[in-house]
DNA sequence: ACTAATCTGGTGCGGCGCTCCAAATGTGTC
DNA sequence: GACACATTTGGAGCGCCGCACCAGATTAGT
């Protein structure tokens, strides 16, 4: 009606916070870090900045409750298999690829998984990760004293090995399908390196092509939890 | 002599890429990451930004060289002890604890030395650290075609471990001495959980404040050097 | 129907990384 | 010493950014 209002016409629905998270996500995931900006959120929610910051506030809590909010569900997708015959080291197992998955999804993940971890060692992320592996340590056979030790292992060695596949930061659909490629110019570089200053690097060049992520992190594991009935 | 001219006087001395990266670790380590922009660099050396892009380039390739100048002079600080009597656990050892320590005095560097193995499969920095610990993997025991795996595991375990030690970023004197407080704050975090939800982090609670992040770090360690004696 | 509380879109500010370029400085040649 | 040429420098300016701020639209309470 009104030829031309201040406030031509406002949102048909209200705005959540969980829409902006959502969309926050979305933008994330198609276009890494650099891609999520006020802007770019405000355009594709077509608001203005001012809703944002006052439903999430700064871009760093943005972030914060994308990661919660990603990590949260992919912890709750995967529970124990089938809860009669699980054994600690399946547990241990699901929760570890649970997080593998989630950054293979979202790449932009593996950064602030680790800053999670470091900035609020409160907060449903790292309790709920210390919690769901902690639990298992004490069936594993570590006496109480060391579970504390025993669950640091096992978080540090999954996020390092994890973090192993952050994102380059760009566009997904072109940077993502060259993963071949880069091996082959990993293994390359490795192979032009002085094989008497880098024994060992000319040693495994050959091992990089035919290793596989996910059985090498399933590897890792296995060496941490057979490292961990030792403890005591 | 002259009024004003345009151009009054000149670096003293040649501006050389090894003052910029040195500077910017300074800034780096007085005031965190967000420390380090253009502007405070080119105030602090009194230049232009000209001078530093035609130096280091972007101010990623900047943080990249800073991260390499500092791991670089870690790890070459800290050789094999007496080279004699030293066995491939302690050569690991010396390793990660140089790791460690440089991030204890450069917490900025955690972040970046993720970034690094990610970005920069070649380079001094992923090649060197994987060199220096990928060569004991062998006299452990590990048969040769698990070498990949074996230092792979290493190498994540070190770095997620030590990543926890980032920076909340800010400045260093003021936010530095409140380690004590910021574990009683953890530890009454965890304490008001909901003891059904998270019986795990109560029964840990106990030990977060006698515990010691170095002692803890090389626990892990050795559960992984455990471990990896069964690779096979 | 009126008021108070809640919520939203948009403008503008200070600061960022970085490009670009004229001028100042080195370097070679005769 | 004079000149041409390559190298190096300081700084102005551009297009972004996160975010504070606020007028006004909407909703809820009575």
């Amino acid at each position: 009606m009104a030829a031309r209002t201040p406030h031509p016409q406002r949102r048909n629905q209200v705005l959540s916070r969980e829409q902006i998270i959502e969309t926050a996500i979305e933008l994330l995931d198609a276009g890494g870090e650099g891609a999520l900006t006020t802007r770019s959120l405000t355009e594709r929610l077509s608001t203005g900045s001012g809703a944002i910051y006052y439903r999430v506030g700064s871009r760093d809590e943005l972030l914060d409750a994308a990661t919660e909010t990603v990590v949260t569900a992919a912890l709750a997708a995967k529970p124990a298999r089938a809860t009669t015959t699980a054994t600690p080291e399946d547990e241990i197992r699901t929760v570890a690829l649970a997080l593998f998955d989630a950054i293979a999804e979202h790449r932009w993940l593996a950064t602030h998984l680790i800053l999670q971890l470091v900035r609020k060692p409160f907060g449903p992320v790292t309790v709920g990760i210390f919690e769901r592996i902690g639990r298992q340590v004490g069936a594993l056979g570590v006496p109480r004293a060391s579970w504390f030790d025993a669950a640091s292992t096992l978080v540090h060695y999954i996020l390092g090995a994890v973090s192993q596949h952050a994102r380059i930061d760009g566009d997904t659909s072109t940077v993502e399908p060259d993963r071949a490629e880069f091996l082959d110019a990993t293994a390359a570089a490795w192979q032009d390196l002085d094989p008497e200053d880098h024994p060992f690097m000319h040693a495994i060049v050959g091992q990089i092509n035919e290793h596989d992520d996910r059985e090498q992190f399933l590897t890792g594991i296995a060496v941490v939890l057979d490292g961990l009935t030792r403890l005591g």
